[in-house]
Formats: C-alpha cells, structure tokens, sequence
DNA sequence: TTTACAAACACAAAATATAGTGGTATAATA
DNA sequence: TATTATACCACTATATTTTGTGTTTGTAAA
C-alpha cells in the first residue's frame, strides 16, 4: 500500500480492527521507507446497483426518485418525513443487500408497497393505483376490500 | 469482513492483488456462512485538509476559494482560466502530498506566489500586494525591483 | 470539569493473507 | 478480428496480519 506521505509502495499493518459491525476494516500501517504512520479502510465494493425498468431499459438506483414516489403517495397523509426516510432507507438497503447487481422495477414497487400498507392505508392505496395502473373504479375497490383480509 | 449479501460478519481472503501503482488493494473473499465471493477494496484514508488561517482559526481547505483568489489577481491579465485551474490543481495536489493534514495558508500564499511569478508579473505583483498588505508604495517597488534579479 | 468514546500505540501468539505462477472469460479497443 | 487489460479462479510456501489485552491521548458530550 503506497504511503501517502512518500509515496513509498511498501507499507506493514501495525494495527488492524474491524469495525463495529463488521462491515469494514481499519488499519494502521507504517511506511517501509518514510516510516511515517496512515490510516487505511477495506470497505466492500459498492457495485451500483441497475434497475431494470417494464421497457426493459436499464437506469442507476436513484434514491431520490424512490423518495419522491413515497412523498408523492403520502401527500397530505399523516405520515412523517422521517418514516418517508425510513422506507427509503430500508429499501436502499434492501436492494443492496440482495445478491443481484440489477433488480427490477416491480420489485421495488412491491417493496414500497409492503411498507406502506403497515404505515397508511390511503397512502398504500394511492401508490398502487399508480404503479399497478389501475383501469377503472372496480381495481380500487377490489384492493380495499383486500386490505383489510 | 460482513458479506453483503447475508450480512454474516466473518469472511475469508481467497486472492489478493495490489493494484498496479500500490495506491490500493483488491481483495477477493468468501463468506463463511454463504460461501458467497465478492470484493473488497482497501484504501487510503482521505484525511480532509485543514488551513490554519493568521488568527489561528481553522477551517477546510476550499480549492474554488483558492482559485477565486487567482482569478481576481489575474483580472484583465493574458492568463486563461485553463491556466488558472491548473494552478488550483497543483497547488491541491501539493498539499495534499504534503505529510501534514494542516497547512498554513502562508504557506498557501507562497505556493500561488511562486506559480503567478512564472505567468505573469502583474498578477505577481497584485496577489502579493494583498497577500502580503503593501503598507505604501516603497513596498511595491521593492517587489518589482527584486523581479527581474 | 468530568465522563465517555474512539483512535493511536505496544506486544506477542496464533491464524490467515500474500504473492508467484498460470489458466479462463469477458469487455473494450485498435 | 486480433489485441490488450482486467477480473476471476486455483494452488502453495512463507511471511505477515490478526486479535486479545491494556495504556494513553484527544475530543465530544454531559
């Protein structure tokens, strides 16, 4: 590991502790040449995670516009910006802890969904009625008649 | 090591490879629980540039307030913005190759100093004069006399 | 000011990673 | 299409890292 001082390529461990939770190393080396001391992460590759959308095109995970999805559904709803956030977060994590590098569209949609219905009925609602496209008044009240199974 | 797809926190180094110019190392490992393989990366830690300003106050080196700083010294002057970037860079690139995480902006000064001094000597002579607070005229001359020496 | 916590430091035994060699597959490029 | 570069994979001897325990220090929070 080149020293960021020197520039030396050569660098030993003298301390290495894996974080909290496991999800990334820190060590302490020293340069071979210089001597001096820096710090170095191991961290987990981050692949970027595609969504393949219904046309088949493929776009980057974007969280802002799952964001903007979730607010859109909830609007005027008693559901804070916080829990909005939260589904975010859990989702994201969701997905990039799936095996897959490329998820689909759909399967985020029904994540949303999941954790909606929990949260607000109406929001649940709403946000089906755009992502299954719902024809007519028939879906609607077939849904709600659902949701309370 | 936590495997990113089942979170199980223990993994196992199966190949290691340094990249070409030793400034990282790319691992390959496997989860012990999911046998699953994926990568790693172990980096240098970016530690964020301090300037230690006159008083003693501190804050984060700013390179579009380095650059602005060069921009004004250059007002009017036959120096491109390429040129004037490419200062910023080198200036960045020194700092951050130099062994301190704190600079002093001094320091910085002289560095813009000694690169205008090369370009153009109007521009020499006007970032010294606010960086070095020219109390009168005599100063000015002085500078300029030391110029072509 | 006291407390709490993370990071740096030290040491040593035990466990694991590194790097050489070499093969395969794939993607980008000429 | 041939070429090149990169990632992935396998195997092995040896050198290095890991991890427990414990101290110290700097800094942030109470």
């Amino acid at each position: 590991m080149k020293c960021p001082m020197c520039s030396y390529p050569e660098s030993k461990v003298i301390d290495s502790r894996p974080s909290a939770d496991h999800s990334s190393i820190r060590r302490r080396r020293e340069c071979e040449k210089c001597q001096k001391r820096f710090t170095t992460y191991e961290i987990v590759e981050t692949v970027p995670l595609v969504v393949v959308k219904r046309d088949k095109s493929r776009e980057t995970f974007d969280r802002s516009k799952l964001l903007r999805s979730i607010i859109s559904a909830c609007d005027k709803r008693h559901v804070s910006r916080e829990q909005m956030e939260t589904i975010a977060d859990e989702i994201q994590f969701t997905l990039q802890n799936s095996l897959q590098n490329e998820v689909y569209s759909t399967y985020i949609g029904e994540l949303v969904l999941e954790k909606l219905r929990g949260i607000d009925e109406v929001a649940y609602i709403r946000f089906a009625s755009v992502y299954r496209s719902f024809k007519d008044i028939s879906q609607f009240l077939e849904e709600i008649t659902n949701l309370n199974k």
